[in-house]
DNA sequence: GCTATACTTCGTTATCTGGCGAATTAAGGA
DNA sequence: TCCTTAATTCGCCAGATAACGAAGTATAGC
């Protein structure tokens, strides 16, 4: 129960349910995350956090880099079922598709530049 | 994105997560998910609401009972998956267990009995 | 109508949570 | 070695949440 709750209340901030949906179909480093929710880093890191400790992405680290993505299906029971539920419920939310969209518009610049321009304007 | 997030906040406490189990293949009156969660009337009323904003549960008053059920599938255009989600992931969990061969005992006892007893010993 | 009772609502309290900025850690490059 | 920088951890604060008991509402039975 412990381990299902870890994850029902991870899903609980809709900043969260945001991220794994924009990780559906790419790998993203943090930086590309708070461009697209617009928190200060340090949130999001906390909010990556949760997710992993409810085992639903992984983070890789490369360099100065990490890159998260969602958990693969063996890191726990529940995953594929979670999954599959969230990409039900909100494939087609209007939410979830400003994000898509705007996730390309990010994707288009250089992840150095990205970082480079949080520096500088908070 | 409103509509998901009521449900995956309800979602995000134990109590309510079973509740929601308990009251997979029947209706219980409130003294009875009362008497199976342990807690106070006047919590188990507010998560008993909670589960119904969130269009997960409905509530039918017959007297002075309400009778709780799980929501009909036209309720919410989340609730099939959602509860199939439950369901999938807690089926054979151990508190689920738990919880339904206390359920079995509860409901040995008539309704009206459980809360002349809750009435006495608070 | 009065009383008992099944539930809810209200008011309070303790704890949890999400947010930020500052400080820290770890890795690359000058 | 020192500086920059990507990300995390820490410390703090405001607002949300879960719990309870007391008060209120509505219904059944006398």
């Amino acid at each position: 129960m412990r381990e299902f709750m870890d994850i029902a209340k991870a899903l609980a901030d809709e900043n969260r349910v945001r991220a794994l949906m924009i990780l559906k179909d790419t790998e993203l480093c943090v930086c590309q995350i708070i461009e697209l929710l617009g928190l200060a880093p340090s949130t999001v890191s906390k909010h990556m956090a949760i997710l992993r400790q409810a085992r639903l992405v992984e983070g890789r680290k490369e360099g100065r880099w990490i890159h998260y993505r969602r958990a693969d299906a063996e890191s726990s029971p529940y995953l594929a079922d979670t999954l599959a539920w969230l990409d039900q419920c909100l494939e087609n939310n209007a939410t979830t598709r400003a994000d898509c969209k705007k996730l390309k518009e990010i994707l288009k610049v250089d992840p150095e530049e990205i970082c480079k321009r949080q520096a500088k304007c908070g």
